[in-house]
Parts: C-alpha cells; structure tokens; sequence
DNA sequence: AAAAATGTTTAGGTTACCCTAAATATCCGC
DNA sequence: GCGGATATTTAGGGTAACCTAAACATTTTT
C-alpha cells in the first residue's frame, strides 16, 4: 500500500540524517549546533537544511529545541549506517584495508553504491552483524539492537569489562587504540584513575597483558559490557579482528 | 617537478571529460551537440561547461569548432576509465554480477572509490588489461593501447571476423547482444547484407554455431578484428567472459 | 548568394549547498 | 527577573550545475 518509491536522497541529506541519528542515540533531540560540529559546517547552514528535511518529513523540527527523525528519517538513516558498516567490513576483509583506514572510503561509497551491491557483499560476508569498530549493523529492513554501553571513562577503578565497541570517525585515534591494545573483544580492567579528570592507568590483555594509561577524552569513546560472571557465549555474527582478540593482526 | 597536487574533479566533470575522450577518439574535435546527446544534458549547458573546462586548462575550445583534451584533460579522462573499468571487472568477477549490469553501478563508483581502492581491486584481479566488454583498461600512469578497431556494421560479406569489443552503455543492448551470443571472443562470419542498410545476416560461432540477423544501427557498436590466417596468440590479461567464448555463462 | 536549416552561444532563471554577519531567542547566575 | 552568555535563526552572498528561450554563426540547399 504505502512503500511510495522514495526520492533519492543527496550524499549531504545522507550525512546530516546519520549525524543526527548519532545524536539522538546518545541523548535528547539533536541540537542545531552539535550537528554543525560534527559535519564541521557552520550553525547557520545546518539550520537552512533542517527547514528543508522538515519540508521532506525526514525529522520534525521545534525551533530553538532541536530536531527529531520522523519514521521515514530514521528507516533513511538506518540505509545508510547499513551501507557504511558493510562496507567497513568488506574492505578490511576481502580487501585487506587496515582497521584505521576504512572509515573515509566506506564514507564516499555509501552514497554511490546501490543496494545491490551492499547485499551482495553482506552475502559475500555470511551477514555480519556488527561492523570492525564494533558497531551494530542495521538489518535490510531497518532493525538494529543498540546496545546501551557504558564507556570506559565511567568504569570504576578496579572494574574489569569487555570492549564492545569505539568510535570510528578519527584514523589517528584508532591507530593509537589499536596500539595500545584497546579494540573490540579486549578484556580492560581499570587500576587507577587519576582526579580531576586525570589520566585512567588500565591493565589490558586476557592473561598476559600490559599496564596502559589513556586520557578521558579518549576513553569516553570505548565503549563497555561489564564483564559478568558468566559472559554472554551467544557472540555476534561479524566481521574477524571485530571479536575476540587475536594473536597477531600486524607481523610487527 | 610538476606533478602538481591536481584538485580533485566533480562527477559532472569526470563524466565530460570522459564523453569528450570517448568522442575524440572515433574522429574529429567533440562537437557540443555531441556531447550534449551523450551526456543527455541540454547543448546550452554543455556550453557553459565547456567555458569552466577551458578555464582549468582541461581542454582547448574554439569556438564553434568543438573542444579537444588537453594533456591534462586526457590524463583526468584516462583515469576515470581505469576506474569504470576495473570496477567492471570486479564486480562481475568477484561480485558475481551480470555482464549487462554492471555499467551503472560503476558510473557512480568510479567517482567514489579512492585510487588505493581501485590498485587493491586492480591487483586482486591480476591487472586485467582489458574490462568485460573488450575496452582496453588505461594503465595507472596513463596509457592505454587503443586497436584501431572496425565495426561489424563495416564488415563485407563473406568475411570473418572476430568480436573484440562492444559498446557497454546499454543494458539492454547487451543483453541482446549477449542472447546472440555476440561478446568479445565470439567468431561471427558476415553472410549477407540487406540493401539501403538493412539487416545483416550472420554466422555465430566457432565450428557449431547460429544464423542471427542484427541491424545497422547494433552492428555499428560491436567492434571486430579481421581473424588473420594465423590469429594473434599473444592474448591480453583479463575478466573471465571478455574473452574466448565460453560454453555456458547463464544455466539457463 | 540568399534563404533555410542546423548548430552554438548568450541571457536569464532555478536549485542545492555552503558561507559570514547581524538579529533574535533562550538559558543561567545572581 | 534582569543581564549577559550562548544558541539559533535570518539576511544576504557565492558557486556549480542544470534548464528554456532567444540570439547568433555556420553550413547547406536552392
């Protein structure tokens, strides 16, 4: 009945509908100048589009109060994070694109790829579920389990928890993660965090290990499952170097 | 020395200069009402480009004369076609896609991927040479060995003649073309011609083989190589299907 | 060689995005 | 509950790409 053909939307209108969808997953309605921040475009700009998605349906918007996606927004945004993910994951692994290194082309191909072929890489994959940052993957039509995580800037000193996810936008900050040993499926436990927003010393590895130190700025993009008694044995389709962590992922 | 950081080409642009290359190559300087056809872009816009294009040094235009590539026009359109074209043998090749359906998908690619993108697909197929519809694939330095080729629809009675290429814009032309079993590799010997540009009669096939007709206007977009006594055995790399005819590519 | 047909360019307009600067609304501390 | 800080929107501009209609140049026909 309904299903009307949707209008193609812009590579911008795409941007601004995922950074939106970002936003509003951690908080309250998006606010106008987050938005800007985020794309790096100015205020001014970012409320001229938010006239024109409204006009479209694709968010609501209450001047002065921020934005909302409507239905047709969300599913738009959801299309997108989907494309993205998959794409994130075939590139690192039939492609051998580096952990770091896959975001800013995954970016400029969500837009240009077709459906066809974002299916036909999740089938190459077996249907991942979650992405290489740890990121959960929307289904075809629309579906994802966000997962509410902690970040490791609220784990307490002597808490030990399980890395599910990190923030995938900055290479420079991934590869330093990566060194230090912080990627999805590591076990962290915190030893120490100094006051006033100091630094947080961490012991990072399984059995064997090594002692670390990480700002809070960073660790407030890792995100965490404390470790239960009994971890969750169901795991998540997904793509290798996602999970659990492995011996060696460079031969340095 | 030079190699000055060349800023980066819009679609449009790439797309231009990519018909502009395309239209040099059979003859004279492109004509704006040509460029127009091919682009399905009003001659009044195609003008106002030409302008723009003149003014970055990409081509030399003289005024209802038609424009030429330059050096860097001719560089810019090479490398667009290395990458529609590698991206072609990719997808059918890796992805699975059809010989008919992939020229779309790549159009919108070609303008996303990354040139480290396009080298890992290129080295994962072998540096193809050649894309699925017999188009030579311009090298990363940009060369590209272009066979002064005839077409079918230029082709005497009696002769025979062997597919090398065929025009790739059309899906349904090459489905057609591939129904008759006319792809690059297939051995076609011309039994007769219709007069005032009738239809041309053939003979497809190695020693088993069909009797087709085809019009003027399709023959005219299947390139084709006079088989010598002794045919070229110094073959070029490339996509599976691109080559000799193989028994069955659909099950059907 | 003038008229007709064809091909090309100019003139003027539209849309989607972006910007800076200025105006306006909301929030927060006192 | 007022005044300043902060957030948001409006006003006014700019660019790239497209369009149609009209003007102009070239080629072809008679």
């Amino acid at each position: 009945m309904s299903a009307a053909a949707t209008p193609p939307l812009s590579a911008p209108v795409e941007d601004y509908l995922k950074a939106i969808y970002d936003l509003e997953r951690i908080g309250a309605p998006a606010s106008t100048n987050d938005i800007a921040d985020r794309l790096a475009i100015s205020p001014a700009s970012v409320s001229g589009m938010m006239r024109r998605l409204a006009e479209q349906r694709l968010i609501t918007h209450e001047p002065y109060r921020g934005v909302r996606l409507t239905g047709a927004g969300r599913k738009a945004a959801l299309r997108t994070l989907r494309r993205h993910r998959i794409l994130e994951c075939y590139l690192i692994e039939v492609l051998g694109y580096e952990w770091d290194g896959v975001h800013d082309e995954a970016e400029r191909l969500e837009h240009a790829a077709s459906d066809e072929l974002i299916e036909r890489m999740a089938a190459r994959l077996g249907n991942p579920t979650q992405d290489p940052h740890g990121a959960p993957i929307p289904t075809r039509d629309g579906r994802v389990e966000e997962a509410p995580l902690r970040t490791l800037a609220g784990a307490a000193v002597g808490e030990r928890v399980r890395v599910r996810r990190v923030q995938d936008e900055d290479a420079e900050r991934l590869r330093y993660l990566a060194e230090l040993g912080i990627r999805p499926g590591a076990l962290v436990r915190i030893l120490d965090r100094a006051p006033y927003d100091g630094p947080i010393t961490l012991w990072v590895g399984e059995n064997t290990g090594t002692t670390r130190a990480i700002g809070v700025g960073l660790a407030a993009e890792v995100f965490v499952e404390p470790r239960g008694p009994e971890e969750r044995t169901e795991r998540n389709v997904s793509c290798p170097g996602s999970d659990e962590p492995r011996a060696t992922r460079r031969s340095t």
